[in-house]
DNA sequence: CTATGGCACGGATT
DNA sequence: AATCCGTGCCATAG
């Protein structure tokens, strides 16, 4: 295989090495913890000892969790980054921040350890019947990812043979769960949801749950003149209330702190990423222009991971009827440890050539990203497409403006005209239909047919033309709303 | 008649 | 082999 060519020090790939590798090689760092927490309880050849040195220059570390000598490599330029694999201790403490604002810290705590259902199910279980558990499990991990259901109720009853009633009372306590809404099988109901829940605190415009009953879809084609016909009530009134639904309600109560990674397009256009623990973490070495980066591929454990000497000296006079045991021990840890430092070897890697080249991505955003397949890059680095693949799945990258994205990101083919599009539309004095935006890219040298502008703008939220209103900024929850229909 | 969204096809990507 | 993405065609709404 490919990569023994860049690890002569391995020996030769068993089948069972290519396998762990590129098990490992898929895992985020999480995963990765978790996986190495259960391998050093089971494994008694394996341990962890509290020397740290740099898994790049081999030296040990005092305090610090970076290395200091790598860090300050002086031949570094914008041209060669800084790369290094960094065994973290704030892993556990992670909070997500960086430099970025963060707004609720337990969405932050719980992202690192569990996914909405289980963060739904933590909040909840101790109102729950212990009999009642497996079928709020199932409901929850039937959400998508907008944390909406969209399994009908009747099919969940059925199969665990409970009446409908039953169901919605447990749906019900769902759905009064954070984030407010989950589980509702519509964003109208995820939205009369909160409405109650607000309720109970504070003032909420009347008739605002008639509006979102009988008048969801004029409301959010904001069609309010039509809605105040069908209500019987003033036009007035009605801005009113969608201001305030926009304002302070959500349609999608999984989307703005979940999403998965690699899929969800809609949070990045509102800088709120995903909080995952960055597998990467990407910063410059200085302020200047030139400055080169510090890439930090995160080890996820505090310490050194290494077969136990004991053991190995043990396994010599091990009892008869162990010795087997012993020894498939041995070689699993062994094992382990190679494929740990290959994968990080990968990494690295690929991390050198990515900064390279999305430098400019890196420093200055969206618009500048430059359109990489992985196939390309693995070509580059003669390895083979699926290793790629797997080295960028599921992972997430923190830049130095402190982002978190999904490592996906960089090989977004179309982000970067997609961007050229928001800024189009963000600049337009009057609304332009689709054809006037597509030649207008066309100048910029993004040539893409009328459909794919529409295909695109969609993506970033922006509604069609006869839906905008010339360019007053609308808040975004109004504009995700409308989305919904 | 124009603008847009849905569906589906084929080629590229993973 | 499975999935994603750009695109063309067509139906529908305005």
């Amino acid at each position: 295989m490919l990569v023994q060519r860049h690890s002569p020090s391995l020996r030769p790939l068993t089948t069972a090495h290519l396998a762990q590798t590129m098990t490992l090689l898929g895992l985020s760092a999480l995963e990765l913890r978790q996986k190495i927490e259960s391998a050093l309880a089971s494994n008694p050849a394996l341990e962890l000892v509290d020397e740290r040195r740099c898994p790049t220059c081999r030296r040990v570390l005092a305090g610090s969790s970076t290395c200091p000598f790598c860090s300050r490599l002086p031949t570094s330029s914008a041209d060669e980054p800084i790369v290094f694999v960094s065994a973290r201790e704030d892993f556990q403490n992670f909070n997500g921040t960086g430099s970025r604002e963060m707004p609720e810290d337990n969405y932050a705590q719980a992202a690192l350890h569990e996914d909405l259902p289980h963060f739904v199910m933590r909040q909840i279980a101790s109102e729950l019947e212990p009999e009642d558990r497996p079928i709020v499990a199932h409901i929850l991990t039937s959400l998508d990812e907008d944390g909406l259901l969209s399994v009908p109720l009747v099919e969940i009853a059925r199969y665990h043979h409970i009446s409908l009633s039953r169901i919605e009372e447990l749906l019900r306590i769902i759905q009064h769960a954070d984030p407010i809404g989950v589980g509702s099988p519509s964003p109208q109901e995820a939205l009369l949801v909160q409405l109650e829940v607000l309720a109970e605190t504070r003032p909420v415009p009347a008739m605002a749950a008639e509006a979102i009953k009988q008048g969801m879809d004029l409301l959010s084609r904001h069609r309010y003149s039509e809605l105040g016909q069908l209500l019987g009530l003033p036009t007035a009134q009605i801005t009113e209330i969608a201001r305030f639904i926009g304002e302070n309600l959500y349609p999608f109560p999984g989307r703005f702190h979940w999403g998965d990674v690699s899929l969800n397009r809609q949070n990045q256009k509102t800088n709120q990423y995903s909080f995952h623990y960055p597998d990467v973490i990407i910063s410059r070495l200085n302020e200047s222009e030139d400055t080169p980066f510090i890439v930090e591929v995160a080890l996820p454990l505090a310490g050194t991971l290494r077969i136990n000497p004991l053991f190995r000296e043990a396994l010599q006079q091990a009892p008869q009827d162990k010795a087997e045991q012993w020894k498939s021990d041995l070689e699993q840890a062994a094992l382990l440890v190679k494929c740990l430092q290959q994968r990080n070897h990968t990494i690295v890697r690929l991390m050198q050539k990515i900064t390279v080249l999305q430098r400019e991505f890196i420093l200055h955003g969206d618009a500048h990203l430059l359109p990489v397949t992985r196939a390309t890059l693995a070509k580059d680095l003669e390895v083979h497409e699926s290793t790629i693949s797997r080295a960028v799945s599921g992972k997430a990258v923190q830049l130095p403006s402190g982002h978190i994205i999904p490592m996906s990101m960089f090989f977004d083919r179309s982000l970067h005209i997609r961007t050229a599009l928001k800024q189009i539309v963000d600049q337009e004095t009057k609304p332009l239909s689709d054809t006037e935006i597509g030649s207008l890219l066309a100048e910029q040298g993004y040539k893409v047919a009328r459909r794919t502008v529409a295909k695109y703008r969609s993506m970033e939220g922006i509604l069609p033309a006869h839906l905008r209103q010339s360019n007053r900024p609308q808040s975004r929850q109004s504009q995700t709303l409308r989305e919904a229909i």
